[in-house]
DNA sequence: TTAGGGTTAG
């Protein structure tokens, strides 16, 4: 039994801060008198808590008991409250009421809260009339922009305050550095921290904490490191800041360790914790901690609770590449926000599954809670641009113009890359001269988009101009430029590029890189040059760069070649069904049946499929799809049969076809039959079937055109006076008037 | 430790 109402409200403060909330709650029930002291306690009691909405409904029922009057302790913390849940007019109006306004304590948690509504007139109208400031005073409206992200304000009172003759204390410091870091601005931040170790305040863990953040964004790691390393006490946000200092500067290995070292020193982790630890694994990829992640967050309940956990989760499945976790975990979230439903996107259009990623927006437009965003625009263009669906990528340019932000960079280059991957370059260009051009992506974009079409010389002039710029190249720079010499033929600028990069830049080339070379050789015929290329690498060749010359050997019939690639091929990836199909076709241009039947069923035994040849056609804002040999579509009788007068028509010009195209041992009759079923011609078909004459024909092909449907697609060109634009999996082919823009070298 | 103003995230 406790003996007096101090006592027992001590118990309440007591359990307050021993974090809960019931038993300080059940303790102030039982005090049957209760003062201003014992009510005052269970409010902070509940904000110290972070129950808000418990504390504004204990502050009423107070205000309205007869026997009791608040004081100056009363309001500043459910001011603190209600700045939370947006609802503090009423007690404004209680505050006034009760002759507390211009208590400083008051008045400070006034202005700071009113800057938390965004009502910033308000705000400064009542820090203008307060008769007496102090630190604190300043400190509200300080922190109160800064946390609503009006940097140029923040900084325009932190003058006004020092002006005055007041100077910046721990707290102010700790407002401001993230504005620092918000604005890139690296020289404010600096002296700053000049002013820190002047005024002795660089002990202090907030101010340390901001540091090393601050740090962080300037990609300044052993600034932060040093911070750290310096601080005598160090509280969990130190922790979970020097973690994300590693996520976000790509050093997962380094995060890791930093968690278990954090582990060691008895510190819990926090939702924020596991945050940064979920994109730590997605670098990683390691599949089995993401599961530990995804578990820990489940037995905690925060994935329920917290949807930036269960955003963090979604991502970190889809970068691992398990999508049907990710899709799983999106399912599930309590409460989705635009960002889940962007990061669920996203996560398919970057793993080449496009038609998922357009399902998800198309669900997310059918739910009216969500108003797409600049986030969600970035994220479903590059599956528009990837299927080729120009239509409805120009149906998000219109609503990005009307929203006014064509302008903005990440959705500029974006939009760069639908145009060029949709096959319109000159609206690519235009694009590219509206978006700011100071980073290297977009003109890597626009560079690869030229490559793609063949335009090497143009590419090359890019690179130029880039110069001129004053814009430093990246590695992503020289990949475009040397695949663009490689479809052009240009070896000698290729050759010049690498050099470049690696003597003028000071870039170690990747295996990437390398691959583009060996491609940059093969495809110009130089096959030796090419293998002894592969032989003076500085690093093991992996799957990618023996099959780029395995590719070379099929272009240019060499079955020796050819044989002794695969087998050093194979040794590096036996699982990737194309090098079996590139090596099987290898051999059935040469005849070799017996061949292609062993390195078949070599695929067959490995449990390895053919990927079936499709190709699409974005017609009316509809996507036809036809695979090779389609007899199902509601047309096909007709698309054969126009196909049958139009081979009749080629062969009168010249046209001969070219067997060594069909992979199948048959006879010449049924060879050709093969060659008309082709999927790209059935498409190609479709389209002049339901357009307009003249009207130009855009497809896309899934795999690599085949010469014979590239030489048919020159006549049709031709005899059908149509402009057919063909995307493969490799490069653009624009053919006009019998002719491909590519020179057939591709 | 009955009160205001501070740091970290998808």
């Amino acid at each position: 039994m406790v003996q007096s109402i101090f006592n027992a409200t001590k118990l309440v403060n007591i359990y307050a801060y021993l974090g809960d909330v019931l038993l300080s709650r059940e303790t102030f029930d039982q005090i049957p008198r209760k003062d201003t002291y014992t009510w005052n306690s269970m409010l902070s009691s509940y904000v110290r808590n972070g129950y808000y909405r418990e504390a504004v409904n204990c502050v009423n029922e107070m205000l309205l008991a007869s026997n009791v009057q608040p004081d100056f302790y009363t309001f500043p913390p459910v001011l603190k409250a209600c700045r939370t849940i947006h609802d503090g007019t009423r007690l404004h109006c209680w505050v006034v009421k009760m002759g507390f306004q211009w208590d400083v304590f008051v008045a400070a948690s006034l202005v700071h809260m009113y800057c938390r509504f965004g009502s910033f007139d308000i705000a400064l109208k009542l820090f203008k009339d307060m008769p007496t400031r102090d630190m604190g005073c300043w400190n509200a409206v300080i922190s109160g922009f800064c946390q609503n992200g009006n940097a140029n304000e923040t900084l325009s009172v932190v003058d006004d305050m020092r002006l005055e003759g007041v100077d910046m204390d721990a707290v102010t410091i700790s407002s401001i550095l993230p504005i620092c870091a918000q604005k890139d601005d690296i020289l404010h931040g600096m002296l700053i921290h000049l002013y820190v170790i002047k005024h002795g305040l660089e002990f202090d863990v907030f101010v340390s904490n901001a540091f090393i953040f601050m740090y962080a964004k300037f990609g300044k790691l052993e600034c932060a490191q040093r911070i750290f390393d310096q601080m005598v006490v160090r509280d969990l946000v130190s922790w979970n800041s020097i973690i994300a200092v590693y996520e976000q500067n790509d050093c997962p290995h380094d995060a890791l360790m930093f968690f278990y070292e954090m582990l060691g020193n008895k510190f819990q982790p926090d939702v924020l914790t596991l945050v940064s630890l979920a994109s730590t694994i997605a670098q990683t990829r390691d599949s089995l901690s993401g599961k530990s992640i995804h578990g820990f967050s489940i037995r905690r309940c925060w994935i329920m609770e917290d949807t930036i956990i269960g955003n963090a989760v979604v991502d970190m499945y889809a970068k691992i590449g398990a999508l049907d976790p990710a899709r799983k975990v999106f399912e599930e979230l309590s409460c989705k926000d635009v960002i889940s439903w962007n990061t669920m996107i996203t996560g398919y259009a970057q793993n080449g599954l496009a038609d998922a990623a357009i399902e998800v927006y198309r669900m997310m437009k059918d739910c009216e809670d969500f108003t797409p965003n600049q986030g969600t625009w970035v994220s479903i263009l590059p599956a528009y641009a990837h299927i080729g669906a120009l239509i409805d990528g120009m149906r998000i340019h219109g609503q990005v113009l009307k929203v006014g932000i064509d302008t903005d960079v990440f959705l500029g280059t974006c939009l760069v890359d639908l145009y060029g991957k949709c096959g319109r370059l000159g609206d690519a260009m235009f694009m590219f001269y509206e978006v700011p051009r100071v980073s290297p992506v977009p003109w890597n974009v626009i560079i690869s988009c030229h490559g793609l079409h063949g335009h090497g010389e143009n590419c090359m002039q890019l690179f130029r101009d880039m110069l001129d710029e004053g814009v430093m190249p990246d590695h992503v720079t020289f990949l475009s430029l040397l695949s663009a010499c490689s479809h052009s033929g240009l070896v000698d600028q290729g050759k010049w590029c690498f050099d470049v990069m690696q003597h003028n830049y000071g870039m170690k080339p990747t295996l990437k890189h390398y691959g583009c070379m060996v491609d940059l050789f093969g495809r110009a015929g130089q096959l030796d040059v090419a293998y002894n290329f592969i032989e003076r690498m500085p690093m093991r060749p992996d799957a990618s760069v023996w099959g780029a010359l395995l590719g070379a050997c099929r272009t240019h019939g060499n079955v020796e070649l050819g044989k002794k690639v695969s087998d050093r091929l194979f040794e590096v990836d036996s699982e990737n069904v194309g090098y079996y199909v590139l090596m099987s076709n290898l051999y059935a241009k040469f005849g070799r049946w017996e061949r292609v039947d062993e390195v078949r069923s070599l695929a067959r035994d490995r449990g390895l499929r053919k990927t079936p040849g499709w190709s699409s056609i974005d017609l009316h804002s509809r996507i036809e799809v036809f695979y090779t040999g389609n007899r199902t579509h509601s047309q096909h009788e007709e698309i054969y049969k126009e196909l049958a007068i139009l081979n009749a028509k080629m062969k009168s010009l010249g046209y001969t076809p070219d067997y060594n195209f069909v992979l199948q041992d048959v006879e010449d009759d049924e060879k050709e039959n093969i060659l008309t079923s082709h999927s790209e011609r059935l498409a190609i078909m479709y389209g002049i079937l339901n357009t307009p004459p003249r009207t130009p024909i855009r497809i896309y092909k899934n795999l690599r055109v085949c010469g014979d449907c590239h030489n048919v697609t020159k006549f049709i060109s031709k005899i059908m006076e149509r402009e057919i634009i063909v995307r493969d999996s490799n490069r653009f082919h624009h053919f006009k008037d019998g002719i491909c823009s590519c020179g057939d070298y591709w």
